[in-house]
DNA sequence: TTGAAAGCGCTAACAG
DNA sequence: CTGTTAGCGCTTTCAA
């Protein structure tokens, strides 16, 4: 009932050749007279060949695969980047293998092994926020397989990094605050264990500091970067009776966590309280009040990423590490635009992408 | 400098056994002693073994791989249906293969021939909205791929669906609006020829006649699927000052593309113009006002496809062909719940997922 | 220009 | 219980 898939040796069989013929034939080989090639590639055609790739992969050296691991897909900075890089690699004739950790350290390591095994020839990761041990990524190295850490970087030498340059973002968006008259400013800073944890919150800090506001410690809040985290650390500070008059989050989920304890507590943004947050999302400014992001731009981030690994595939041993930094910048809509104040600003709107 | 891959027969020489025992004993084959069994496996695991999969893919017969085609990645509905199905395929020890078509069918196409060569267990696929020609699923059926078709689905027989009933969730909807007073009501249904925009553009016909409303041709407007077609779709009408009460869009993102167009323009919803749409994400709580919509479970449709798919994997020729339709719900917030008024509903306060 | 031989790393069938 | 023999389908020498 089923058919079985055509092989070279089909092709071979009919044609009276070799499968060795075939095989160069197929792949334009010179060796061949454009006339064998031609017949040969046509009756391929006419017989619905299909190359194993399982064995074509097997002899050759390259699987013309790369691996990726994401430690979420459907949140919108990451699902943007997928995108981007699985248009740039089909642009090269690469496959995408996508892995995706659900922020677990454990199952992380699990899929850089089954890469590995899969023999894709280059891996791009942004780490799970849980990631302690390094060891797999060692083990990459030596393997000799190029590979890529992308937005969230662990504090290990000889790799490459494209990274966003947190602190910097940060450090503005606080100084916007400041300077519009803001104080009391609290930060839901996440995991400051991971790179953009401690930036963001470095960031936060020092500006604070170098402004001569000292940070209160009971606003400095540490948890996750989801959006359970915000609502979670908002009703805790509304049950304390101590809320600041800004806060900072870490990523915008955990802003819209925070969006959603205020509304169903019942208080108004900004006039209750203020928000910020790192990351942009096209739904914000859809939002009410629209929210103000630091912008990470994330088709760059994964062009960045490509580009690195790409090369370091191509160029093998010889490629010299990169460490890239990826600017951000400062969207104003209508959160942390003026103290206490309800004003919508003149800034940005918003454009709609264009290929949707 | 580069570490060589470890295989069965570094692992033999050493332990001055066979490959095959080593093959066996990684594999727990009853064949080989529990203590054989338990050094081979100590010994390997400090070798840093790790087993290629293109070679055990290319002589076992299967290779615990499913592929999945989807038009879109940075898209709620589809990143969350995502999501799931890389839940299940990892509990379920298989691993995915994701290609995005970016709505695109001569992309879509050369995505699932590349499955086929790599020789996935399985299929699961949303089809473009524009794929016309289904000449490659036939072959994927000659072939002997078990395959399931999700959301979007063609008309052809024999093959396994995992549909969302579109068109009474959209009877229900337009329904519910009849009866709170609306008569003049828009559609924005994307493509009609895709199963999707179909059955929901038919069911609000229906919904409409069927109440005695005949249908205005000029609020009836095809498009896509995704947000710059709501934002035009609405301005379109807008400049024709040619405005019904209430729109009814094929997809959320249609429906965003609205809230941005009346934003930009100055108008306000429900006052001035009333949505609902099909489709749920969980900002669309956030907005303001609150998106009421047909709710469609994702992960009931990711784990429904899956289960049919191992189903047919695992029952191979005695598998029969399922057809799966998914009931919707209507989740009404703030939009569409009375004529010309702008009264915040009582309704359910979306709680957060848990794991987030 | 073509093809025969060898092997990629692994598994399945059979025999000892 | 263990190992020998044959491939899976393809590519890469190397000889004709």
């Amino acid at each position: 009932m089923k058919d079985k898939a055509i092989t070279l040796s089909d092709i071979a069989q009919k044609l009276n050749v070799s499968i060795v013929t075939v095989s160069k034939a197929l792949r334009d080989h010179p060796d061949i007279s454009k006339q064998t090639t031609k017949l040969i590639k046509k009756v391929s055609e006419e017989m619905g060949y299909s190359p194993n790739l399982m064995a074509r992969n097997l002899s050759a050296r390259n699987t013309n695969t790369i691996g990726v691991v994401i430690p979420k897909i459907a949140h919108f900075f990451f699902g943007s980047i997928i995108e981007k890089i699985y248009d740039v690699a089909f642009e090269n004739n690469y496959e995408i293998i996508l892995m995706v950790s659900q922020e677990n350290a454990e199952r992380e390591k699990r899929h850089i092994q089954t890469l590995l095994s899969m023999k894709v020839d280059g891996i791009i990761i942004s780490i799970s926020q849980e990631t302690k041990d390094y060891e797999i990524f060692e083990t990459v190295k030596r393997r000799g397989v190029p590979l890529v850490f992308m937005d969230r970087v662990p504090e290990i030498g000889g790799v490459n990094t494209v990274a966003v340059d947190d602190y910097t973002g940060a450090y503005k968006a606080i100084e916007h605050a400041l300077n519009i008259g803001y104080k009391n400013i609290g930060h839901f800073a996440g995991y400051t264990k991971i790179n953009i944890g401690y930036g963001r919150s470095k960031g936060f800090v020092d500006a604070m500091n170098d402004h001569g506001i000292e940070v209160n410690p009971d606003w400095l809040i540490e948890g996750g970067f989801g959006e359970k985290y915000g609502y979670e650390a908002f009703l805790k500070l509304y049950r304390e009776n101590n809320l600041p008059d800004l806060i900072f989050t870490v990523t915008y989920p955990v802003a819209l966590g925070v969006y959603q304890a205020v509304h169903e507590i019942g208080l108004r943004i900004p006039e209750d309280i203020d928000l910020i947050c790192f990351g942009n999302a096209k739904m914000q400014s859809l939002l009410s009040p629209a929210l103000s992001c630091i912008d990470q731009p994330t088709h760059m981030i994964a062009e960045k990423s490509m580009e690195i690994l790409l090369e370091n595939i191509r160029l093998g041993e010889d490629f010299e590490i990169k460490k890239e930094m990826i600017d951000t910048s400062l969207i104003l809509r209508e959160t942390c635009v003026a103290k206490n104040k309800s004003i919508p600003s003149e800034s940005d709107v918003q454009n709609l992408p264009a290929g949707k």
